[in-house]
DNA sequence: CTTTACGTTGACGTCAACGTCAAGAACGTG
DNA sequence: CACGTTCTTGACGTTGACGTCAACGTAAAG
């Protein structure tokens, strides 16, 4: 096992837990993604990491985003929607009329969830009463 | 607006509610989808309508596929995936293997679901944190 | 100093989920 | 029975979300 990049970038009298930076292959391997993936994240703009040079140098924040963006992808939401929810999350609150906008924003964003969270319970008490169904059919089958 | 296809199909003496069928078209008015759409469900499998000649008609049956399909879809899943869940509901459980396959295939689909409340629940309460901030944000504002 | 591993930018390919014509066939209505 | 409406089957186009491949840079390791 060769020496972890991490180490190599990060200086002896540095602190180690603050402000840790991760290569593109770990932060894909971490997220159980490939690299083709986070740079097509980079593409859409939901996240933008640091370039030391050419290369790319992922910060906390960067994880941050990506673990908002996989989360809003199981949910199944297609990824330009996701990069305005997340982007709320930094968006300027300034102003009295930014902190409204973001407050409309977030409640049509949770009439969005919600209605997703219906359809959900919906399913599952539907598998719910089927299996019912069948372990009674099973029963009787004794 | 023209007289209702379905009273000209369905004969004067035949009850109306019970076995009523409907056109494409009003089905896919009814749901909200094109006709194309429609089609493209019955090419996956997920419907199978039945043809009087070459025309589909559509019965309670279909009516109800179609609107677990929807509401999977905006769970976000897969089409093919969703054939295999609703699948499941039709799926001969006359042998005890049969039942048993049933019932394993319900636990799975059941913990998929249930991580995906999870992940929404999750979603919700962060966005219910935030709006939180927000409004303190707006209130030292005053 | 070459090898090897990892990183980078295009550019094109693919697959799902439909949209969008085109060109008939069937059907009820004036 | 002509006619507009609705339905049918292709077939190709599009968009989103990546996969894949080529061609190249660079940096530590042998």
């Amino acid at each position: 096992m060769p020496t972890p990049a991490a180490d190599v970038r990060r200086p002896r009298d540095a602190p180690a837990a603050a402000d840790r930076t991760w290569t593109i292959a770990e932060v894909a391997e971490e997220f159980g993604v490939t690299h083709r993936t986070v740079r097509h994240y980079e593409d859409l703009g939901l996240i933008s990491p640091e370039r030391r040079g050419t290369t790319r140098v992922y910060h906390r924040r960067d994880r941050t985003r990506l673990s908002l963006v996989l989360r809003g992808r199981r949910l199944g939401f297609p990824l330009d929607e996701i990069r305005t929810i997340i982007d709320l999350y930094d968006a300027p609150r300034g102003r009295r009329s930014q902190l409204e906008y973001v407050l409309a924003q977030i409640d049509e964003r949770r009439a969005a969830l919600e209605q997703r969270r219906r359809d959900l319970e919906a399913a599952i008490d539907e598998l719910g009463r089927f299996e019912r169904r069948c372990r009674d059919d099973l029963d009787r089958m004794r």
